[in-house]
DNA sequence: CTGCCTGCAAACTCTTTGCACGAAT
DNA sequence: ATTCGTGCAAAGAGTTTGCAGGCAG
């Protein structure tokens, strides 16, 4: 199977950035692009381990604002404590979240007119849109006729 | 003046979850609503402690959720560290935030399709939208002329 | 007198940072 | 050599909680 080709864009934007490319920035890169789901700076950080286990919690934390400001990496924060992370994939940023208040699950929907309502909105209060973000708080089937979601986490 | 209606709704709302009216919560609360913006836990506890100084942010911790459960009040996490929160005018939950990405100014606008958004979303995945948020991120003009804001609070 | 409510301080969670060592140029 | 990167552990911010005393019903 071939390099994924945002491999390169991470590596360049290093290079670009004046930055070498480690291992341990490059197993956590690996790490990260594994997920299929959101994912946490912690789980990243498992992850990273067993591809590099010299990998330390501070290295992650250090190297995510550098994936996401290469837009390898999406940030999420749902306002659950801890922030999510997802490989940007190449539709763009036109995404909802619809994020189960049970098991905060996140699931991902394209929602293309979000762009033209931030652009819409923002200019009314004479402001440049940078970016806009739709979230839905949505129950589950499962928790609808449980009361609880299957894959829980809290309490 | 008149009694503020919301207060009435707080009470009511204390009563049938079977806990008292106390000096600080009446405090808390009528700070809360005092503040024309957006207000932080910390901001409360400052004017609620003007109101009476007894109050403790354990106290303002413990009652931010009652507000907001009896839709006094809405939280608003614009993934800043710290949440917001604004007392709950009538025009219910139809309303966008959009962001200063400098600042962190957050200016509220209506918009009315987003319920109908958040319907149509949840039910392509199968749940039930319980509530929606857009969030738009945006720099304001003083920011584009000048590279801060006047506001500014950060670094 | 029983139980809710409180303030205080400690604990907690997630994230950031100072430091000295180690690796790359 | 010099610079950048790292792990470790401590610090930091915001929020939550255990506890003993206080006040209301």
């Amino acid at each position: 199977m071939s390099v994924d080709p945002s491999r390169e864009k991470f590596q360049a934007y290093l290079a670009q950035q004046g930055l070498r490319v480690t291992n341990q920035r490059l197993a956590i890169f690996d790490a990260a692009l594994a997920q299929k789901e959101h994912f946490t700076a912690e789980q990243l950080l498992d992850r990273a381990r067993t591809i590099d286990d010299s990998v330390s919690r501070a290295t992650v934390y250090r190297t995510l604002p550098l994936m996401t400001e290469s837009h390898v990496l999406r940030e999420v924060d749902i306002g659950s404590g801890e922030k999510y992370y997802l490989a940007n994939s190449s539709r763009g940023t036109q995404v909802a979240q619809v994020v189960c208040v049970d098991c905060d699950k996140i699931f991902e929907i394209s929602a293309p007119f979000m762009e033209w309502y931030g652009s819409t909105v923002s200019q009314k209060l004479g402001l440049k849109p940078i970016s806009q973000r739709l979230q839905v708080s949505a129950q589950c089937i499962a928790y609808r006729h449980n009361g609880r979601c299957p894959n829980r986490l809290k309490q």
